[in-house]
DNA sequence: GCTATGATTCGATAAGAATCGAACTATAAC
DNA sequence: GTTATAGTTCGATTCTTATCGAATCATAGC
């Protein structure tokens, strides 16, 4: 696993750091942690997100695309469905960043 | 150990999401790595800090405010001088943020 | 008390970010 | 191909944030 830079360091907590980006991408986390199989519902689907929150469908699409360039999640298409997945090696690496030297 | 809000987690990430603060941040995590005993220097110091950052005091002094006020520092005064330290507890809710349930 | 130095407060400015509505694109279903 | 629905793009607006310089406060040393 290659190292964080600063610069990628810094751009995964500001994505985070929007309370709505947050909540979306705590959606993300709990989604993963109920998926089981390869036949479950692959992610968090974009839809439901849209009709969670309380903002309208462009502001999401834009905090969705600043998470995914954060490197925090991946987004995939199904159909006319978008989903998220986390991605898990940011997850570590941001998991290492408080928890050990880096 | 009491939980996070969801307000409280934005907030601190948004406080790592500036990428002076961000270093600010890390020079008090390796500073508290560095120290040992309670006779060693207690923290990382913002005069250091100051010299070391490519922006202005006033400047620097905001940005501790602001990781203090995420509750991911804690200051103190020695004379002259003030010294950061880290807040334990919310590395660990952070860490625990990525790598488990919460 | 005076001076030097570390840090804060207070505007001001400039840059960036969040959000929206309207128009548009993409896919599915028929 | 038409229609309905999911999502994007674009501009505009509004709000927030980062930074600075100047003035000020706080502490230490003399």
């Amino acid at each position: 696993m290659s190292a964080i830079t600063d610069d990628q360091l810094a751009r995964a907590f500001a994505a985070l750091g929007n309370p709505n980006r947050l909540k979306i991408f705590r959606s993300v986390l709990a989604h993963q942690r109920r998926d089981i199989g390869p036949e479950e519902d692959a992610g968090c689907l974009i839809y439901d997100v849209i009709n969670k929150l309380d903002i309208g469908a462009p502001t999401v699409s834009h905090h969705v695309k600043v998470l995914e360039k954060a490197g925090l999640i991946r987004v995939t298409r199904n159909g006319k469905f978008l989903s998220c997945l986390l991605n898990e090696e940011m997850r570590t690496k941001l998991t290492l960043f408080f928890n050990s030297a880096l």
